[in-house]
DNA sequence: TTATATTTTTAGGCTAGGCTAAACCATTTG
DNA sequence: CAAATGGTTTAGCCTAGCCTAAAAATATAA
């Protein structure tokens, strides 16, 4: 059997086994974490990402996360060398938008046609994702209107896969002093934080005001309310800068 | 250890243990095939169950049941004794119909919120029952109003789990030639049998009119059209007796 | 009531996906 | 450039659920 000459031969194949939900998740936050905090972008904008921070998001020891990505290479779901880091194939890259297709529109489901709020739709649409069928995920599809974005603002990728038009934001931490904006993406998955900006009506589609950055975070007007946000929330909260700074009011 | 006198003090605790989705899937068989084909009901009128019948209907072998059986048995959620089948105890019974509920709160969802055919949501379901949350479960039976039959004409347990009355229905089997009826339950999960009762539009609601029997099945007519029913798909149509024979016509 | 047939259980294996402890590599530091 | 440090992998174990083959219990027939 030796000798397959040329670039990519891989195990095309296997890409077509049903894969466990492990295998799903593992694929996603492999694209996740090579996205890098930033929307989600093309597989060759992905950064290679380290077993440790694999193991981390995926609350399991840095051995487990080993092995399952030797498997994963079998398949030819992911390149990943001993020591160096893992990145998706093109197939990986696949599934793994597939997966968050499916987490994203489950979460705008849930929240327009059931009612959900914004910050309680992530937990469920985490354990549905991986049970639904294309039926069921293009029948909720149509009923939203095929939506590019879900109610944490991030992308939807389109039922070919494709991504969609993404404008450039900037973090809250990254706004310099009297800049408005709105609210364009709420990018956590931490339950707490999620809850903390529900609760200060920060969700997409706010406008804000950045006040200033202070030691111990960014200060930022939300309608007549006043904020300190720690520096870790203020980076994950993304903005699209609006009008410039001092406008017409005070 | 020895002495816990009383009559049933068992493992209540474990019921509290979150079960896997195989154990889920026992016990939901348990129960369906220990109420033999009727509507289902109370725990006491349940048969036990052999561990072949599980075995078919789970796909799975025999020996397979067996083991599991033990677990289910040390969980306090079946009364298990070596070779003498099987029957669910109060706790089991509890997530058996917590399951049911679930699955067929689903189907009726998936029917009416989502315009899947009634004869599909079956298999849709089955995938889903184990993996919604209870909110889910809360704001899926608000939107349907609380219903008491799912699109096969099953009963779905309340909230609190209690049964919904039944009326006595008669398998279409068990009709005398010329009575009418109406369909109020096809009870079968498999999907070709759920394909053809859906093709002749023998759903749930359907008036039909029991022809005869003969040697090869039931003769029994729908709307203008008549149709030759093999037994096996007359025992399943679960028919209300409505006016008696020879009516206004003919 | 003994013999045969059927069902059920036991024994021993396998895979997936976790874990721990120990070995290994690479990078940083002295 | 050697040594210490910390992330990574290997080796070996564990549990859930399934399987097959063989043994045991029950049910049926003679």
């Amino acid at each position: 059997m030796g000798g397959q000459r040329g670039v990519e031969p891989v195990n095309e194949l296997a890409a077509r086994t049903p894969l466990s939900e492990a295998q799903e998740d593992y694929l996603k936050q492999v694209l996740l974490l090579g996205s890098g905090g930033e929307g989600m972008g093309k597989l060759e904008d992905t950064l290679v990402v380290s077993t440790q921070d694999l193991a981390d998001r995926m609350q399991v020891k840095p051995a487990s996360v080993t092995g399952m990505l030797k498997k994963l290479s079998e398949l030819g779901l992911v390149d990943y060398e001993a020591y160096r880091g893992v990145r998706l194939t093109v197939a990986g890259y696949k599934v793994a938008l597939e997966v968050l297709r499916h987490h994203r529109l489950l979460e705008a489901y849930l929240h327009q046609a059931l009612g959900y709020g914004w910050e309680e739709v992530h937990a469920e649409a985490e354990k549905l994702e991986h049970h639904i069928s294309e039926a069921f995920e293009q029948r909720i599809a149509e009923w939203l209107g095929h939506p590019s974005h879900d109610p944490h603002g991030d992308t939807i990728p389109g039922a070919n896969l494709e991504l969609p038009q993404t404008t450039p934001n900037r973090r809250l931490a990254a706004l310099k002093g009297g800049e408005y904006g709105m609210v364009a993406r709420v990018a956590t998955q931490d339950q707490d934080s999620l809850n903390l900006f529900a609760h200060l009506g920060l969700k997409p589609g706010a406008q804000i005001q950045l006040l200033e950055h202070v030691a111990e975070g960014s200060r930022v007007q939300v309608g007549r309310e006043r904020y300190l946000l720690p520096l870790s929330l203020a980076q994950v909260l993304w903005i699209r800068p609006k009008g410039d700074c001092h406008v017409d009011h005070e």
